[in-house]
DNA sequence: AAAATCAATGTAAACGTTTACATTTTATAA
DNA sequence: TTATAAAATGTAAACGTTTACATTGATTTT
C-alpha cells in the first residue's frame, strides 16, 4: 500500500487518520491508492498500536427476548452518535458461552461492557470492573464497583397491584420465577407491600412460579387452575405468563377482565397482541439504553458514574377495568 | 509475563498452544506464571500474526424476529462445536452500519460472515463474497459467488395456498410485502401456480401489501376490509400478518376458521400464542443455521461448496380447518 | 549570504503474538 | 572420553498499525 502511493507507511497513517501535515500532492497520491487497491486499515495492527477498539459488547442470555432487544438498539445508536460500535454476544444461559465472550472482552477485543444479564456472582462482576469498563443494565448485582441503570422494580409491582387492588381484587395471584434476580426479588416486596398497605393478607398459596415462558405458563397455570384455589386477578412478572395463563382461563370459560384481571410485565408485543390486550408496566427501554451507554463512557473516560433509576409506567389494556 | 515463569516468550507460546515440545519443569514454571499472573493471551497479537480468529459474524437486520434469532442460536451451537465463536450484528436496516460491520470483517475481525439479510446488491454480495468467506442463510440473492442455505418458498407457498383450495377455499387473499427478496417473489409464484392448477383464476385485487409486522396488519387489513372485497381465505408471507389480519377479523364478527381461514409463515412464537392458533408453514431453523455454518466452514477451508434447499412443513392449527 | 524557521516526509520502535531457525543442554553411542 | 544425536529453549523476524523523533528541502529572517 504504502509502496502503490510511494510513500512510507507513516504518511500513509497520516493521511488516512487526518493527523499530522501533508501536502496537497502526497494526501492525493495516497487517497487514490487507498481507492485503487480499496485498502482497509488492518483492525488488529491498528488495535494493537492503540491499545482501543471503539467497540462495546452487549452481553445476555437470550436474543428472544424483545425487550432486550428493544434495549440494544438503544444502546446501539447512541453508541453509533458517540463513534462507537456495539456487538451482541448471546450466551444462552451457557456459562461456557459466558466465559468466552467475557475473554474475548478482557482480551482487548472490545473497550467496554454492557451486561443485560449474566450468572456472574458478586465477586466475578466485580473483578470483571477492574479489568475492563462494565455497566449492568436492567437485571443486575449490587456491587460497589459496577454501576447499573434499571427501573424500581418494587414500585413497579407495588403499583401494578396497586391498579388491580383499587379495582376490587383481594386474591391476587403472584405469578413469578424461581430466581434470585433483583428484579424478582424486587417485584415479589412490591407486590407483598402492596397487599401490606392495604390490610390484604399475605397468602403463599397465590405465589406460583413460572420460568418467564408462555408455553410454560399454559401448562403451570394450567395445574395451579387444577387445585381449586379461589383468586380474582393475577399479576405475572412477564407479559408471556400473563399470556399462557389467560390463554387458560379463556379455554375454561373464565372471562377476563370480568372474572379475572391481569397485568403483565415488560409491555411486550404479545401484551397488545393477544385477545384481550395485556395491561403492562412498562421500562423506558430507550432511557435504559441510553443512560447505560453514557455510564460505560464515563468509566472509559475515567470520568465520574452513577447508579440510576428510571421510571416505570402502567399501561392500561383491555385485561385490566 | 514471560519474565514472570523465567523463560522466553516462544517458550510460553508454545506451552500455552501445546505445540513443540518442552520439559515437564518449564511447562510447569509457566502455567503457574499464568496462573498467577491472570495471563490470557492478547487476541489482536495473535490474530494480527495469524490472521484469522475463529470468530464468525452473524449479520442480519433485526433482532426483534424471533425467527431468525432461532437460526442464530443454531449456527451458534454448530460453530461451538467446530472451535468457532459467533457474534451477532444488527443493521437495524441502516446502509452505514451493514457497512462497517462489513468492514469490521473485511478488516480481520472475522474469519466468515452468514448473511440471514442484506441490503446488499448482487455486485456488492459477489465482491464481498471475494473479500471474505460468505454464505447466505434464508434470505439470498443468487450469484455465482455466494451460497445459500434456504428453503424453497414458491413450493412452501404452493402447499400453504394448496391446503386452502382443498379445505373449499377459492377467494384467497395474498397478503405479502413490497420488496424484492426471494422469499416474497417465491411466495408469490407459489400463490399464483397453485391458483392456477386448480383452475382458479388470479385476481389482482386480493393481493395486499404489509410490511411483515403486527401493528402495520391492523391498520392495512383493516382498509382492506373497508373496500368490501369479497374473500374467504388468507395466505400471509408473515405470522404477525396473519395475526393482525384475524384480529380485525375478529373485532368485526368474522369467524376463523369457519368464515375465514388464515394461513400465516415462519411458525413463530404468535402463531401459537394468539387465539386462535394459526396454521403456519415451519421452516427448519436448526437445518438452517446448521448447513448454514458448515457451508461457510467449507469456504474456509478451501472445500467445495453447494446451494442448499431444505424441506419446508405445513403446522396445522386452529385458523384452518 | 548565512542563519533560522518551518513544512513535508521518512525512520524506527513499539504493541503481543507465532514460528522457522539457531543455540544450548542433556542423553546416548562409539 | 569423545562424538553424535536428541531434546529443550532461545533468538529474531514478521504481522500492520501509530507516533516520537530525525531528516530533508524550501522559505524567511537577519
Amino acid at each position: 500500500m504504502a509502496k502503490e502511493a510511494g510513500v512510507s507507511v507513516a504518511t500513509v497513517s497520516r493521511v488516512i487518520n487526518k493527523k499530522g501535515v501533508c501536502s496537497k500532492d502526497t494526501e492525493q497520491a495516497v487517497l487514490s491508492a487507498v481507492e485503487k487497491l480499496g485498502y482497509k486499515p488492518n483492525l488488529f495492527g491498528k488495535a494493537l498500536r492503540r491499545s482501543e477498539t471503539k467497540i462495546i459488547m452487549v452481553l445476555l442470555s437470550s436474543l428472544a427476548n424483545t425487550f432486550c432487544s428493544s434495549v440494544i438498539r438503544s444502546i446501539d445508536r447512541i453508541a453509533g452518535m458517540h463513534g462507537y460500535y456495539t456487538m451482541v454476544c448471546a450466551t444462552e444461559g451457557i456459562k461456557e458461552k459466558e466465559e468466552y465472550y467475557i475473554n474475548f472482552a478482557t482480551n482487548g477485543l472490545f473497550d467496554g461492557i454492557i451486561i443485560l444479564n449474566s450468572s456472574l456472582s458478586k465477586a466475578e462482576m466485580s473483578s470483571l470492573s477492574k479489568t475492563i469498563p462494565v455497566v449492568q443494565c436492567n437485571e443486575y448485582i449490587d456491587t460497589k464497583d459496577t454501576p447499573y441503570v434499571s427501573i424500581d422494580n418494587t414500585k413497579a409491582a407495588y403499583d401494578a397491584v396497586s391498579l388491580l387492588i383499587s379495582n376490587g381484587r383481594r386474591r391476587i395471584v403472584f405469578y413469578t420465577a424461581d430466581n434470585n434476580l433483583v428484579s424478582t426479588k424486587g417485584r415479589f416486596d412490591g407486590y407483598k407491600s402492596a397487599l401490606d398497605d392495604n390490610g390484604i393478607p399475605f397468602d403463599e398459596k397465590l405465589v406460583i412460579y413460572g420460568n418467564y415462558g408462555y408455553r410454560n405458563a399454559v401448562t403451570g397455570f394450567s395445574d395451579f387452575l387444577d387445585q381449586g384455589i379461589e383468586f380474582d386477578s393475577i399479576f405475572a412478572i412477564s407479559d408471556r405468563m400473563a399470556a399462557g395463563a389467560m390463554s387458560v382461563l379463556g379455554e375454561r370459560g373464565i372471562r377476563v377482565p370480568e372474572d379475572v384481571e391481569i397485568v403483565g410485565f415488560d409491555n411486550t408485543d404479545i401484551s397488545y397482541t393477544s385477545t384481550p390486550k395485556i395491561t403492562t408496566v412498562a421500562q423506558p427501554h430507550h432511557d435504559l439504553g441510553e443512560n447505560a451507554f453514557c455510564q460505560l463512557e464515563n468509566i472509559i473516560s475515567g470520568r465520574h458514574t452513577a447508579n440510576v433509576i428510571l421510571s416505570h409506567r402502567i399501561v392500561r389494556r383491555d385485561s385490566t377495568k
